[in-house]
DNA sequence: AGCTGTATCATTACTGGTAACATTATACAA
DNA sequence: TTGTATAATGTTACCAGTAATGATACAGCT
C-alpha cells in the first residue's frame, strides 16, 4: 500500500536500518548516503508510520486535551493557545469533551491513554477525582487547567480567580454599590469558590459585613442564569428597592440569562441594577447593554500550559516538583455597570 | 511498564495468542479460558495498545477533523455533532485548525495521515486544492463539509446555502425592501457564491433587476464587516436615503461589525436599515437589536457527516458513488429586520 | 482399532520502525 | 607490518499486537 523504509532500502540496495538512520540525520551515516536516502524518500512519497515508531520509542507524538465543552469560547481559545505552541513541534492533538460528566471524562481519558498520548491537558469537570487516578496510573505528564482539585499536587495553570473576584468587588464598590448578589457556579468548582473568596476579601477590606452578599448557585449557562435570577426577582418584596444593587455573575453566559430575567421584570441595566460577567466572551461587547466583565485570557492559559507540558516532556522538569502558574485576569469596562 | 498480553499469558500459562483471541471473543477459545483471561486482564488492569494493533490491522480507531477555526461556533458545533456519533463507537478524534491557511491545512492533514487516521472530516479553507490530492493519495475515506470544491466528486455534507440566500431575500422582500447590499465572503468560497445565487434567484422571481443588489466582499470577521460597511456608508451621498435599505451579511460575525459601523454613523437598525446575518451564533439573540439570521444547524451537519463516514468505513458505501447530503437552513426571525 | 472431525490452544511469521550490537573497510600510528 | 581507531553500514532482536497455520486431545463413527 504505502511506502515503507523497506521500499526505500530495496530501491537503493541498502539496509532498512541505514534508511531509518539517514532519515533521522544520525551522524554515523555518510553524507552521500543520507542525501540519496532523503531524495529517494521524497521521490517515492515516503511518510513515516508514527504508530510503528511509537512501539519502539513509546513516543506517540500525540497530546490529548479534555475540556467540558469546546463550544464554550473559553475552552476553544485555550485549545488554540495550546495548538499554537504545538504547531512549532510535530505534536498532533486529540480533543474530547466531557460535557461536565465524570463518566464521559473518564471514558475520553481512557481512550486517549490507550492511544498512547504523550501527555494530557485536562480541564476537569470536578465531579469526581477518578480522572486523576487514571492520569497518575498512566504515568503520563499532564497539566490541569483552570479548575483545581483540593489537596492535589499537579502541574496546574489557571486564571487568578481570587483576583478576578477581587477586581469585580472593587469595581462595583467604587461605583457605590454596597449590596450584592453573587450568582455562582456550584461551589465544588474551585474557580467558583476562589472568585467568591476574592470578592469577599475586598469587601472585608472595606469593612462590609458578609451579609452584604447574597449567594445563589446555578449551572453556568444562560438558562441557569435566567432561572435563578427570575426566582430571585420574584422573591423581592419591592422591585423599586432591590435587596442587591449589583449582580456578579459566574460567567458571561449566566449574565446573558440574568439580562433576560431582568428584562422580563421591566427593569433596566445598569439604571436599576448593575451586572458584571466573567470570561469576556467574544460577543459580550455586542450585548445590550455591552457587558462589563472579566477577561481570563484563555489563550494565554493554553500557551502557558503547553509550555509546561513540553518542559515535562523534555524532562526539564518532572521530578515531583509541581509548578503552578497563575495568570492575572483583566477587568473589561463596558456599560452594564453604573453608579448607584 | 504497563500490562501487555504477555503478562496475562504468563500469569495463566497460556499463549499470547490465546489471550488476544479470548479478549476479542473469538470462537475458537473455550468459554472457561475466555472468562479466565478476561478476569485476569481486568484484575491486572490491562489496556490494549492501540498503536500495536494498528500495525497489523491498519485500523487506528482515530478520525481527524480539520476546520478553519474551532473558536467559530459554527465549527465547534459541527465538531460536537461528529463527536456525538463517534461516542457510540470507540473512535477518538484528532482536531486541527487551518486558520484559513492552505499551508497549515496541508500540514495538519499530513500529520493526521501519518498517525494513520481511519478517516478525515474537512472543512476546506478553499484557497487551494492540494488537500484533496493529499486525501486521495492517502486512500482514506473522507467527508468534505460545508464548502465545496468545484468539479470535485467526494462525499459531501453542507447546509443548503442556495436555500439560505433564497430565504433571506424572501424575508427582506416581503418586508418591502427592494434595494440590497450583500456583504459576502470572498466568492471563491462556495457557500458565498451559493448564497448569492439563492438570493438573486428569489429576486429574479419577483422581476427585480440585478442592479438591485450591490455586492461587497470582506473576510468573514467582525473587523471585516465593520470596515467594509463603514466604507460603504462613507460613500453614500445621502445618509437619509441610502442606496440599499437592507444588508444581507455572510455571517453573524460580519453583521456584528456592520452593526458597529451603522452605530458610528448614528443610524438605527432596523428603522434606517435592516440587517440579516447568517449562522445563528449562540449570542445573536443577545445583540442589540437581536439579530435576524439564518441557522445552518451545524450540529446536524456534523452528525450527518459522521454517519457518512461510518458508512464508508463499514463499506456500506465506497465504490466511487459519492453521496451529497444537503441540510435545509432555518430563518430565525428577530428584531434587526423591519418594514421599509 | 483406526479414521475423521471438532474444539481448543500453541507456533510462527508478520506489521514498520528503532536500538543494540556486529561487521567491514579504510586510515593512520607504533 | 600489525594493531587500532574511526567511519559507515549491516544483522538481529524487539516493541505489542494479530493472522495464518500447526498441533493435540478427545469424541464419534465405521
Amino acid at each position: 500500500m504505502s511506502i515503507t523504509l523497506k521500499d526505500i532500502a530495496d530501491e537503493l540496495g541498502v539496509s532498512v536500518n541505514t534508511v531509518s538512520r539517514a532519515l533521522r540525520n544520525m551522524p554515523d551515516i555518510g553524507q552521500e548516503t543520507t542525501n540519496l536516502v532523503k531524495e529517494t524518500a521524497a521521490r517515492l512519497g515516503y511518510r513515516k508510520n508514527l504508530a510503528a515508531s511509537y512501539l519502539k520509542t513509546t513516543k506517540s507524538m500525540m497530546l490529548g486535551i479534555v475540556v467540558p465543552d469546546i463550544c464554550n469560547p473559553v475552552f476553544s481559545y485555550m485549545y488554540k493557545g495550546i495548538e499554537k505552541v504545538c504547531a512549532e513541534t510535530n505534536y498532533t492533538l486529540m480533543l474530547g469533551n466531557s460535557n461536565g460528566n465524570p463518566d464521559e471524562e473518564s471514558a475520553v481519558l481512557s481512550n486517549m491513554l490507550d492511544h498512547g498520548v504523550d501527555g494530557i491537558f485536562l480541564v476537569p469537570c470536578m465531579k469526581n477525582t477518578q480522572s486523576h487516578a487514571q492520569l497518575e496510573n498512566a504515568n503520563v505528564p499532564y497539566v490541569i487547567m483552570q479548575r483545581k482539585f483540593p489537596g492535589l499536587s499537579a502541574n496546574f495553570v489557571q486564571s487568578n480567580d481570587y483576583e478576578g473576584g477581587y477586581l469585580a468587588a472593587q469595581h462595583l464598590y467604587q461605583l457605590g454599590h454596597r449590596s450584592f448578589l453573587y450568582i455562582s457556579a456550584p461551589m465544588y468548582i474551585s474557580s467558583a469558590r476562589d472568585r467568591y473568596d476574592g470578592f469577599m476579601a475586598y469587601l472585608k477590606e472595606k469593612d462590609l459585613a458578609e451579609s452584604a452578599v447574597q449567594i445563589l448557585e446555578c449551572d453556568s449557562t444562560r438558562t441557569g442564569g435566567y432561572k435563578i435570577a427570575r426566582k430571585w426577582l420574584e422573591q423581592q418584596t419591592d422591585l423599586n428597592s432591590l435587596s442587591a444593587t449589583a449582580i456578579f455573575c459566574f460567567s458571561d453566559y449566566v449574565a446573558y440569562g440574568v439580562y433576560s430575567a431582568i428584562a422580563k421584570f421591566h427593569l433596566r441595566v445598569p439604571e436599576d441594577i448593575s451586572v458584571i460577567g466573567y470570561d469576556n466572551n467574544e460577543y459580550s461587547d455586542m450585548t445590550f447593554p455591552a457587558l462589563t466583565t472579566i477577561d481570563i485570557l484563555p489563550n494565554k492559559i493554553g500557551r502557558q500550559s503547553a509550555k509546561m507540558m513540553f518542559d515535562m516532556i523534555d524532562k526539564k522538569a518532572d521530578n515531583g516538583t509541581h509548578i503552578e502558574a497563575v495568570i492575572s485576569p483583566k477587568l473589561i469596562l463596558r456599560d452594564s455597570t453604573g453608579q448607584i
